[in-house]
DNA sequence: CCTCATTCCTGCGGGC
DNA sequence: TGCCCGCAGGAATGAG
């Protein structure tokens, strides 16, 4: 499940291996992947050929890459849940799930989109003030060199409603993403259901740097494996079995206090916890 | 304005 | 053995 260090590694990947290479031609093999783009295929296809992309650029889980001379223009693409970017020769058989390839001028790699779920997507769309039109309402991520964590915790404290909803909602902060919410809670000891009112602001605080941080931990892990040419654009950050506290292992000991880490259903999902670090507010909210 | 449930999608694994 | 069903969850959407 891509989330910002994912999305950062296939970031760096494409920023490597498809900038600056005139593009050829787009083929849009499943028509839903590219839904969100007005004029579908035909117009992704007049906006990329004879252009290239000028760099690629992130905030969040979102991805966008800039077209060289389109009027402040990018190719903006999202993984959803099971996007992954490729970079393919271009001799190389299509991916079961492959939806969206573009090709260059040159005979090196060619770049797949590749997702086996569709939530994802690529499309075109405007720049504005640097941003594409549909992502203005996505917050500066924690790596944003212009991330400001004083506003960001006034605005987490200033909605009512359970820190864990919060920490998810992408127009408060961006780039977290279920796995790494309850990692930064469990490194917090706060549990998922407290009210953001009752966290005072320093935890908040303390929240959000241990999001920070075990993102950092997952973007160092996973930034090694795409230096091959085979790039790991996939969003495969290797982080997952090796170093979570908390996703995923239900029933197993808490690394800190040895209590069986507890699954309980959250928001149409699944939300991990130690049951003791992380204990049950006192009152329901009301 | 704000919060929240619903919806999209398909492979996998557990249970029977 | 094979089928069915639950589960995985990011984010747009519309209801309240």
């Amino acid at each position: 499940m891509p989330e910002l260090p994912e999305v950062e590694v296939v970031r760096r990947g494409v920023d490597r291996w498809a900038t600056g290479r005139a593009i050829a031609g787009v083929d849009v093999l499943y028509p839903r992947s590219v839904r969100r783009s007005p004029g579908g295929a035909g117009a992704i296809r007049s906006a990329l050929v004879g252009d290239c992309f000028r760099c690629a650029s992130r905030r969040g889980k979102y991805l966008w890459l800039p077209l060289a001379d389109g009027d402040d223009r990018a190719l903006v693409v999202h993984l959803g849940m099971s996007g992954q970017v490729l970079m393919q020769p271009v001799e190389s058989d299509d991916e079961k799930h492959l939806r969206v390839r573009v090709r260059f001028d040159d005979d090196d790699r060619e770049m797949r989109f590749v997702d086996q779920r569709t939530f994802g997507g690529v499309y075109i769309d405007d720049v504005l003030d640097g941003v594409p039109s549909t992502i203005a309402h996505i917050a500066r991520d924690p790596l944003d060199p212009q991330f400001d964590r004083a506003a960001t915790i006034r605005a987490i404290r200033r909605k009512d409603t359970e820190i864990k909803r919060v920490l998810l909602d992408q127009s408060v902060i961006s780039g977290i993403g279920n796995i790494y919410a309850d990692e930064a809670l469990w490194r917090s000891k706060v549990n998922g259901r407290r009210s953001t009112g009752s966290l005072p602001a320093s935890k908040v605080g303390e929240v959000l740097d241990h999001a920070t941080v075990v993102m950092r931990e997952a973007l160092a892990q996973g930034g090694t494996s795409f230096d091959s040419l085979y790039v790991n654009v996939n969003g495969e950050s290797g982080y997952f079995e090796r170093s979570l506290d908390a996703y995923g292992r239900e029933g197993e000991p808490c690394r800190r206090c040895g209590a069986p880490i507890r699954r309980e259903a959250f928001m149409n999902r699944s939300s991990y916890r130690c049951p003791r670090c992380q204990r049950s507010p006192r009152a329901p909210r009301t």
